[in-house]
DNA sequence: GTAATTTTGTGATAAACTTCACTGTTTTTG
DNA sequence: CAAAAACAGTGAAGTTTATCACAAAATTAC
């Protein structure tokens, strides 16, 4: 029934044995971490390996806990009746997800499904432990607020995008929001996850012919271009351009 | 330039010296704060009376600090370049605004413009105040966290909603919502705050023509009406009904 | 490496929604 | 309470976007 326990679990190789806490200062909220209190979270975690394509939890089922990425990509969908599907958010390493079950009176369920879209491992941390963690260390609150309110502040900016934006303009504002998010410091500006047109659609919040479109433009400009899967970006400068002009 | 001091700042009527920490426990993060703790946060709290249509914080400000609601309503607006906008979020008595600034290095800016719906007072607590209180009194870091969550979580939910649906459909979850958010206790779904259809169109992210077409419908089924800028709910069954059903 | 499967590109058509224009209504203001 | 201002309703026209259909390309699996 529950996704978690149908994943495989792995104790991260030969690695965990040495110190899942290294593991774990790369997750954002844990970076500052006292020694004693990173060593007490890292007994409760419980590490996951996945693969891509795995949904890791769903939107209707009961909340048990929050995840960390320790490697792979995921993204957080919702659904409305009809099947159809919007990606509200894409996470990478460092980063955390199913946070908005913690302490919330509102729902037991997860608020939004996780897929993976590479391959990667994950931590997961009981929600009861987290909760005591956070009440416990200041510090990790904190942290966790800071989060929160990043979070917020970027969920307002793509809730103005989607509502305000035509199709082109979205597509081009997604495409410079994730090149910026998801680059490595040896390729400046491309998508490092490997993104499908149908599922960079659901980004956008639009159809795939639509997107379709919009790259065949931009493919022809030199503007961008696409290889396994994984989209370039050529000229970041004329991207941005691009939305600052009435085109 | 900071709206903040351009308001009159004004002691609560007599009632100031009585007790502020009194006012202070109907906000939601603080009703489980201990007495002491709630009182040094009382000492550093500014009251602000604002009049209806005030514009309190404005998206593109230096953010000083977090604001609470002790009477009145806000909505929480953005704009794309072109001005048009959207209402991201709409809170009430007891609610928090502005609370994506705190500990964020994204941006020193508020997320969004916050506008007066109704006559009320605020509570103002600078955003360093706030954060020292966060990481001295955890019961209150734990409140906060639970109240992103809910953020977070009301907030996915309408991103999906602005994206996926279509505007009948987005018009009947923004009345149902509306409805089970500001009511009274006296009037069980009415929407208990002034509202224009010019206004109740930029929270569905649509025009007021539009909206205006589907309240026609509504008012001739006899599902809605509208007495002096509020909307009535007569029927709220029958509402939710149209939105399982395919109209 | 080839077949099977999935994904993509693109024209044509249809539907949904916005914009415009204007009249009527309600609310605010002095 | 009357005048002014703001807001709302609605048809018609125009635009954008979705949907459909199908061929071509790319990716995956054996």
């Amino acid at each position: 029934m529950n996704p978690v326990h149908a994943l495989e679990e792995q104790p991260l190789g030969r690695v965990r044995a040495l110190k899942i806490e290294d593991f774990l200062r790369r997750i954002v909220i844990f970076k500052d971490l006292s020694e004693k209190s990173l060593r007490l979270i890292a007994n409760r975690i419980q590490t996951l390996t996945v693969k891509k394509g795995t949904q890791v939890i769903c939107e209707d089922e009961a909340a048990k806990g929050v995840f960390f990425i320790h490697s792979g990509a995921v993204k957080l969908t919702k659904q409305d009746e009809s099947g159809n599907e919007i990606i509200v958010c894409m996470k990478q390493k460092g980063d955390v997800f199913a946070e908005a079950c913690l302490f919330s009176k509102t729902s037991l369920m997860y608020p939004a499904t996780a897929t993976m879209l590479q391959d990667g491992q994950l931590f997961f941390l009981d929600k009861m432990e987290l909760e005591k963690g956070l009440h416990e260390y200041p510090e990790l609150a904190v942290q966790m607020i800071q989060y929160m309110s990043d979070s917020l502040r970027e969920m307002t900016s793509t809730l103005r995008d989607v509502a305000l934006l035509d199709v082109y303009a979205k597509t081009v504002k997604t495409l410079e929001r994730l090149g910026n998010k998801f680059n490595t410091s040896t390729s400046r500006w491309n998508i490092e996850i490997p993104l499908t047109i149908q599922e960079f659609a659901t980004v956008v919040g639009t159809t795939r012919e639509s997107v379709s479109r919009v790259f065949s433009k931009l493919k022809k400009e030199g503007i961008i271009d696409m290889k396994s899967r994984k989209i370039i970006i050529l000229d970041m400068c004329r991207l941005c351009a691009l939305m600052n002009t009435s085109y």
